[in-house]
DNA sequence: GCGGCTATTGGACGAATGCGCAATATCGTC
DNA sequence: GACGATATTGCGCATTCGTCCAATAGCCGC
């Protein structure tokens, strides 16, 4: 096989590694998997991998950064913190991308055995957190909408996305894709104070 | 070993696989592991159920369900609507339970491959929903609060407290295991029309 | 007390797992 | 064009997995 640079080489281990998550889930992604789909042998992925917790908190990491920097350069282009915060809802839980909230219902369940992993979830969890809070604020001091605690306002918006889109991909049927956005732009309008629609469709 | 009749045996196997799951996880529970807790052979197992899949789903299915019928005892012994609300925000995630949650995890995350499991998750979620929204029927009707969609209103606030009690049990540090019944008691106030602190501490 | 039904045993089977290591191939450098 | 560094190979190792099945053991009705 081609023989690629060190860095390289863990950027195409990694990517080999989110394709087979992608279809077999991340827990039942396994190192021949990974060289299978990357056309190499499996001895290579331990060459840059000290285990396969690590190869699979990489993988993990890859995708939710990758949605993590594309709704924050949405929200830092909209036009104020409300348009920022109706940003967020339309592209937090996008219809195609079942798979990649499936990921995080993995990396959410293996993170209590796998170190790595739930170091990874923890500082993305965090990211998201820490960017609502910062637009909360923002809007809260162009009084333009009312928390009396960002930081738990911030929590409860996030963690209401994601027990919705948890429900939608479990279990496909029980709620609707479209639900997801509405309610919980619902509810944060609420939350903060804002007019009905204010963070809903279209508007 | 001793004979146990059949509905005994498949109740000590499912007792078995629940006391593994509890402590290695609902995915990493293998057969040879209910054996030893039971104290039998492995082949016994698989005279009683068709696969894993199905033993799993099974000793998932019992915790959720003693949980359910606890929370929904509870309520129903509380005095009107807003106090049930209030037990249900008291009993459903307690504070000794993160174990159980951690099977919620496991089985969501398990969900998309494992059709018993599916089956028995969404099952579950419906009836907590149910649960929720029959709740909030009563209290709209009685004129204690305000829903204009009481079915959403179940699935919001079922879904905030699955989505912080994630952040709990999968992180541990991020958020306080208070914060989870106050600040969902709280939204759930702001969304039902509640005077704040009518769902919430002691009262 | 005996016979038959069946709960239970305990290991075989093939496939899969993460990881490690000596051998080999390939590239940049002089 | 040869050399040295190292990327890559390909298999071995020791376990573990779910499932299956013939043999065995224990209980109930007669």
């Amino acid at each position: 096989m081609a023989r690629l640079s060190p860095s390289d080489r863990r950027d195409a281990i990694v990517a080999a590694a989110l394709a087979v998550a992608r279809q077999k889930g991340l827990a039942a992604t396994t190192v021949r998997d990974v060289a299978t789909e990357m056309g190499t042998s499996s001895g290579l992925v331990h060459h840059y991998f000290e285990s396969m917790d690590e190869v699979l908190a990489a993988a993990f990491a890859r995708v939710a950064e990758a949605d993590l920097a594309r709704s924050a350069d949405e929200m830092a282009a909209a036009d104020g913190p409300v348009a920022a915060l109706a940003a967020f809802f339309r592209t937090y839980a996008p219809a195609d991308a079942d798979w990649a909230f499936q990921l995080w219902l993995d990396a959410w369940a293996e993170a209590a055995r796998r170190p790595a992993i739930q170091a990874t979830t923890r500082r993305l969890n965090l990211a998201w957190q820490a960017l609502l809070e910062k637009t909360i604020r923002e809007g809260v001091a162009a009084g333009q909408l009312v928390a009396a605690d960002p930081g738990a306002a911030a929590w409860r918006i996030l963690s209401l996305v994601d027990g919705l889109a948890l429900q939608v991909v479990a279990h496909g049927t029980t709620i609707g894709r479209d639900d997801v956005e509405r309610w919980a732009a619902s509810a944060a309008e609420l939350e903060l104070g804002l007019a009905p629609g204010a963070l809903g469709s279209g508007a």
